[in-house]
DNA sequence: CAGGAGCGTCAGGAACGCGTCAAGACGCGT
DNA sequence: ACGCGTCTTGACGCGTTCCTGACGCTCCTG
């Protein structure tokens, strides 16, 4: 197993680090949240501890940033006890919260615990000609690079994330544009339209970004 | 969502009690471990909050019988910080560990993460040659995929959410119409129809979608 | 046996949602 | 200030979905 540990504490990060090792798990070192973002797409890891006092990017926003396109495993760390900070760590997808000061062992254990529910995880996805890169932000078709907008990403990256899922047009609006945008549908269908005729073969006839009509759409692999 | 909540303190069962029904769970009560076995058996809940502190069989006991058999969330609470027992109930499957005292809030948090892991496992119905799946909102009939509009999701959704049970008219119009509506019963009579149509072997002979005169619908697995 | 209530079916028209296009507004770097 | 790409916004045509009323059927009841 992969280990991204990320904090900024030399220190603790020996101190876990050996106690990783023992476990028998090849451990990443991060010290700040760029380099930990950069070490999550580039080396896939397993699974992340995370403390969420860094220097540069706040934990919390490395935890949401990964969670845009990936649902490994993510053991947080924590030294304010404070209730707040755990309720938003969890509602974003922590899979565990551990305040400091821990025992290794209680860490470890967690560790054990959350890689253990570790799931199939896929974030690279191939359909047909088609090859989507999570991690990399990179969508091939047929070897050829594709350029997409923002947008047209954002929106991409939340069908893709669930599969053959149907995601309901209100969720992709928040997702994509905010928590106030609700109704406006006709965002959807410009969008959606520019991803097809970037995407489909035959875009008046898609076989990827399925409508289900007053629903939402659907990405079918 | 059922949540079966294992504690002895009747101040505690009635505090989370009223928090969890307020995130809209449906709660169970056990105040010792031979009725949470019980209760686990008979009731089937989808999620636990077990206390370790139990006046007869020992909470970690009840942890362990239970992991013989399911795989169902296990939220742990212990008024001792003990890492010992942390590690142990950990290992033995519990998906989470929180000491006490704790905020109601972080609780209901990590019980929400526990319930969205285990969301992802497998709430698909299969009846026959029919495989419904609700999160991914998708119907297939013998492999290929059964088109249905809103107002026919609402419906089955409705119906199977509780498989086998009567579900009442009255119930139905209000969930899928709206509040207002409680005595137009041809809405149903006309969806019902479609639903059949698409769903059932013979339409005129349903084997899923029964009707009971004058109640109701039921979706019969 | 007659009557009524409840259910299933069908077929219209109205209303809605979707795809498409194009024009204007905005932001950004040069 | 300019040009470029991106994002918003509105309008139109078209297909689908929804509502609605009518009819026939079965079952239950008086």
């Amino acid at each position: 197993m992969k280990v991204l540990l990320v904090d900024d504490d030399a220190t603790l990060r020996r101190t876990l680090g050996i106690g990783l090792r023992a476990e028998g798990h090849e451990v990443l070192i991060a010290a700040d949240g760029r380099s930990a973002l950069q070490a999550l797409r580039e080396d896939k890891p397993d699974i992340v501890v995370l403390d969420l006092g860094l220097p540069d990017v706040s934990g919390v926003e490395v935890l949401r940033r990964l969670r845009a396109w990936s649902t490994i495993p993510v053991v947080v760390l924590s030294a304010r006890a404070e209730s707040t900070e755990k309720v938003q760590a969890l509602d974003l997808g922590a899979d565990d919260y551990v305040t400091k000061p821990f025992g290794m062992e209680e860490l470890l254990a967690r560790v054990r615990a959350s890689a253990r529910r570790a799931g199939s995880d896929v974030p690279v996805l191939e359909a047909g000609d088609l090859v989507i890169d999570l991690p990399a932000r990179r969508v091939t078709k047929a070897g050829a690079v594709v350029r997409l907008t923002p947008t047209e990403w954002g929106l991409l990256e939340m069908l893709v994330r669930t599969p053959g899922r149907l995601v309901s047009q209100q969720d992709l609006l928040h997702e994509v544009w905010g928590p106030t945008y609700a109704r406006e549908t006709n965002y959807l269908r410009v969008y959606v339209g520019g991803l097809r005729k970037k995407l489909e073969d035959d875009p008046s006839q898609p076989r990827h970004l399925i409508t289900e009509p007053g629903m939402g759409y659907r990405f079918e692999p």
